[in-house]
DNA sequence: TATAACATGTAACAAGTTACATGATTTC
DNA sequence: GAAATCATGTAACTTGTTACATGTTATA
């Protein structure tokens, strides 16, 4: 994950300290990224030693001492680099769920159900969760745009895990997986290129 | 990514040496994981020294040894519990695109355009690909619902553009990400509980 | 005869997680 | 007076990546 695109970016647009950076991200932006505070810290941390942020140190009465940290020029450099590399990229998404479901014969029909069920489920309430904030979200600004993107994707894992619920009730998932995965264990057979 | 669980589940199906695996999953695999063969053998050591897997070697002629790995009886009931735990889990996804797609206002209009449309391009591109590897898959086999599910996911993510291009048309891309970030500057607003 | 495929790894590094450590202030 | 929130981090660990190292055999 690009996380230090992600703090750049926000320090772009306002002067933060560590903890207000991750308070935004935990609370807004928690469909976006699992950003942990450790791991933001850290961040900070390369970002002060490569010179792409300052960090200015304040205190409010007897309170911790709370740093802000500014983009340098050389940041808000880094940060325009970043973003278009970003931009451009193609990403692979991967889904930890389709390794399970590989092996979905591998358990008793019933319990799959069951399983899959619950998932359905839990998606369900998500949607949910996701569409109200949609709804807070005027159409036209990025957070709209990255949540409405969500909310899609959302959409699809219940359309497709209500096919797979569909094709199970009609017929078995089969076992054969790796004959369906093709040849792997005979010599494999060489491309004509 | 539950790599541990994908190496397991593929031996339970046939015993295999190292290469094997990493060739069917960078062949076969490749829209699950992007499993390295480092990640690989180091996985397969670990599986090995938790007693999880057996080693055996081989040699035809005078090619590099071989390493054959066969699950052993505790690896059969570490697999089923990882399956099980992995069908339960529910997964958060995170897009990579999402953390570009927050700052698209940061850029020239145009500018974006472009990429997104470049974008757009690639992922035609793959659905046609998946399409393709869809239908060499009968219906009813877990590759078949994995692939698919591939599929539908990329369909989505060509809607989502479609509609953010139609959207751009219209209007340009909001710049108040902050704002409608909500408040961050301000003390928090305590919920009221 | 060169390159792709077969076959296995190590070493150094980068990224991220969990648990720990510390201490103040505000709210219930 | 306890719990949540504010505020910052470190240390140890896990996971994964990149580059390197080595050598054989089959195909173009």
């Amino acid at each position: 994950m690009d996380h230090t695109l992600l703090v750049l970016g926000l320090l772009k647009l306002q002067e933060m300290h560590g903890y207000q950076l991750s308070d935004l991200v935990e609370r807004r932006l928690k469909y976006l990224t699992d950003l942990k505070k450790p791991t933001l810290y850290h961040i900070l941390g390369k970002l002060e030693s490569a010179g792409d942020v300052t960090k200015s140190a304040s205190r409010e009465g007897n309170r911790p001492e709370r740093f802000t940290y500014r983009l340098t020029k050389s940041g808000t450099e880094r940060f325009e680099q970043l973003l278009r590399q970003n931009l451009q990229d193609t990403h692979d998404t991967y889904f930890n769920d389709d390794i399970g479901m590989l092996f979905l014969s591998e358990i008793p029909a019933a319990e799959a159900r069951v399983f899959l069920e619950q998932k359905r489920a839990s998606i369900k309430e998500r949607i949910e969760h996701t569409v109200d904030a949609v709804g807070k979200h005027s159409v036209g600004t990025p957070p709209y745009y990255t949540l409405r993107h969500h909310e899609m994707h959302l959409r699809t894992e219940l359309d497709w895990l209500d096919e797979l619920l569909a094709q199970m009730k009609k017929r078995a998932v089969r076992e054969d997986i790796l004959q369906c995965l093709g040849e792997t264990n005979a010599k494999k057979t060489r491309k004509k290129k």
